[in-house]
DNA sequence: ATTATCTATAGATCTATAGATAATGC
DNA sequence: ATTATCTATAGATCTATAGATAATGC
């Protein structure tokens, strides 16, 4: 219903939010945000630039309704971590996994949003939040096995910089072109315990286990 | 000489040319670039928007111009390492605990420009294909080590963008505003060794002679 | 004469708003 | 009446150019 368009619809998603949503993660992780117009939006979507503004009241909004859900199912996973009873390295495991797993899926690299500039403003402070919040649980597993003596790091902190980095370094990859397939994430998990210089038996019960875990929370 | 400025000089740099650069890096590496605007850069630089044409051409010469120098130096390293005959663990200690270190330091985080969406335009295409050139380098050094059994990975290609993925790491830390303090090199160069499962006994020599070799080129 | 600035401005954007319009639903 | 589009446009940019101007150097 509404006033027709003028011409067929261009994109995927069944709302015109959602094809909105869609052009719009294509064209502002490969693009940037600012270098995106929302013409360029609009017309592929198919739709006249003034329409945007039925769906969304600003252009930051698009931006923020992006953002949305991108580290959501990553911060379930980390809270229901601790009830697991699973030790460090498996819990450890299983959240890098599950984090490199959904930053490798998708159509479009929605991890390249997090590297825009434009994401220091305010409308985006809940978002620079929760994505600490992600790091910070990926810092409790990492304390947690040195304390067990599962790992042996010089600073907690560095550590936890480091396997964050790895976790996201799927990004990159993507940006830069490079195939990255479902193989990757296991290989990323292994290799953050080997940066903790975890045992290699634990390192195979991680393997074993690890990805048991990701049933606690909703395939993204 | 030249005609004299109406505001005193704000900014570090003895040229002009430099002011510019130095404007420019702070706010391309924070705001962004397309979000950051030449009567910006002018007004923090002291003169007018136009005037800043009288050095550079375009504004994509003034990103060019940042960028230029920043692979360089890690890239000219990487071509001296083979002569030096020290075995891969050694060399890839060298490459990563330097390449870390340049991006460590500097007033402003040059490696933010890295991740601009800009730098899939053509003027760029140059910088891209050295940064290219330097993570081939991690996978050559990556490689022999293989070869000679110093190190045990999965696939090469994925273990030559985690380590990668390590030593930029600081970039993203820097964006994030963690102090990256000098210790961070060294700990980043170790912790790729183990992610690439290097003995500890090598792991060791090559924190003592890693360093030497930094002065193959002279320092950023 | 050369250098490095300035003033002024063209021309091309870009975001967002106001209000009309063409469907469907009640 | 409601929904989702359309047309038209205001007002604020933004990059880059043209040409004047105020220094220094020869």
């Amino acid at each position: 219903m509404g006033r027709p368009r003028h011409t067929a619809p261009q994109r995927q998603g069944h709302s015109g939010r959602e094809q909105i949503l869609d052009a719009a993660a294509e064209m502002f992780s490969e693009q940037g945000y600012e270098a995106t117009s929302t013409r360029q939006i609009a017309t592929a979507v198919g739709v006249k630039q003034a329409s945007l503004y039925y769906h969304f009241a600003r252009k930051e909004d698009i931006l923020a309704g992006l953002l949305e859900g991108t580290v959501k199912p990553s911060l379930a996973l980390a809270a229901k971590l601790p009830r697991t009873q699973e030790p460090p390295h498996i819990r450890l495991f299983a959240l890098t996994f599950f984090d490199a797993t959904l930053l490798c899926q998708g159509r479009w690299n929605l991890g390249a949003l997090y590297y825009l500039p434009e994401l220091r403003a305010e409308r985006f402070a809940e978002f620079r939040r929760d994505r600490l919040r992600l790091k910070r649980a990926y810092g409790r597993q990492i304390g947690d096995g040195v304390k067990d003596g599962l790992f042996t790091v010089p600073s907690v902190e560095v550590a936890t910089s480091l396997v964050f980095a790895l976790a996201e370094s799927v990004i990159s990859m993507r940006s830069d072109g490079t195939e990255v397939d479902t193989a990757w994430p296991q290989m990323i998990a292994t290799s953050s315990l080997r940066l903790l210089c975890c045992d290699e038996a634990q390192i195979a019960e991680a393997e074993r286990e690890g990805k048991r875990l990701q049933e606690l929370v909703p395939a993204g």
